[in-house]
DNA sequence: TCCTTAACTTGACATTGACAAGATGTGGAT
DNA sequence: ATCCACATCTTGTCAATGTCAAGTTAAGGA
């Protein structure tokens, strides 16, 4: 406890419980496994009981990606954290991000899958982190000019690489370390820092 | 007719019709109206129909995908032919590599997203096609060395841009033609083309 | 002409998301 | 302390979907 942020009512915290319950199937058994019922199994309750706290299955998944979000920001943190320069975090951020997506790749899927929730305080809150790091780091190794399209240009590569991928697109006669060394090594130049 | 390959019993060709219906549900009303039933009904037969013809929803599915990919190498080429230069061929692949993507975000999900199917003979070579035209555009554009890696590193860049852009994990701040010039002005620095 | 067999239909079943109506218990008002 | 309004949860139901099983239709060779 004091975990928790409602502790309402009859099951404590039912919110919560669905999307920790969705984020386990999440990633236990994939995406395809991942419905309003079986949450509501996972944690104890009724088919109906998510209900009250999502209105729609949708609203569930949205709350599900933002924790990935959550843990996703987390993740790049730590690792750009340990690196010396600007461009050696951002360098470590790229590889950081890629082994995220290769590890949960149904969660990395729920969020930035098409079809994927929109709405949501939560994610949009998470999402808005998400990208304010992705922009600071490209920021300090860059230099201020042409902000935003540097991160894109940057952001483009690495999560077209992800997806290419866990989404199984690749031709069998790809080197995949080596292909990730390139477009990792590639980021630094693409915006201009200077090594 | 004469288009049609099988011809065969009642419907005229059921199979081909169902992929075409397919085709069309998938590009007016998205990837979630994709359904067994719903290309069923387009086509004129009975719910069950398609069992003859399509094991499972996956086959169907894949072979749509199948008919995008076909589509998407034909544009590639078309936009390519009208270029000059090797470097300036693999700009004019990106630019409709996106350009594809943004028109037809429905096909080009069923065509990399995650969930989407892997197998079918169709599916195979089309895939194979569309990697064999960017790794040669690549190969054109700054000679055999790396070829491979290269190539990822191209790709990832097309596609990251493209997905972010038809999910909509996008910052309202970014001006979307600009950040594509970006990316597609880096494609022949990253892979070391001289222009 | 008949008959084997592919193509298609009808009907059924489990699962899903969503809705409606009833049961249950919480916390504040009196 | 008692009671009541209301959020919470359950039960039951509905349409839609993918899949299977059994029956029906028609094509083309014997």
């Amino acid at each position: 406890m004091a975990k928790k942020t409602a502790k309402t009512y009859h099951h404590g915290d039912l919110r919560e419980a669905l999307i920790k319950a969705g984020r386990t199937i999440l990633e236990k058994d994939g995406i395809e496994a991942l419905t309003l019922r079986a949450c509501a199994r996972k944690a104890g309750v009724s088919h109906a009981a998510p209900q009250h706290h999502f209105a729609s299955v949708s609203d569930l998944l949205a709350e599900i990606a933002a924790t990935g979000f959550e843990d996703f920001v987390k993740a790049l943190d730590k690792d750009a954290a340990r690196a010396p320069s600007p461009v050696e975090k951002l360098k470590a951020m790229g590889q950081s991000y890629v082994a995220f997506a290769r590890e949960r790749p149904a969660v990395y899927q729920l969020m930035f899958g098409v079809g994927a929730p929109q709405s949501s305080e939560r994610l949009q809150a998470a999402k808005v982190a998400a990208w304010e790091q992705l922009a600071n780091a490209v920021s300090a190794a860059a230099g201020p000019d042409n902000n935003e399209a540097k991160a894109m240009q940057v952001w483009s590569a690495v999560h077209g690489f992800s997806m290419l991928v866990i989404s199984q697109r690749l031709p069998p006669i790809i080197n995949v370390p080596q292909a990730l060394k390139r477009v990792i090594d590639g980021l630094a130049p693409a915006i201009g820092a200077r090594p």
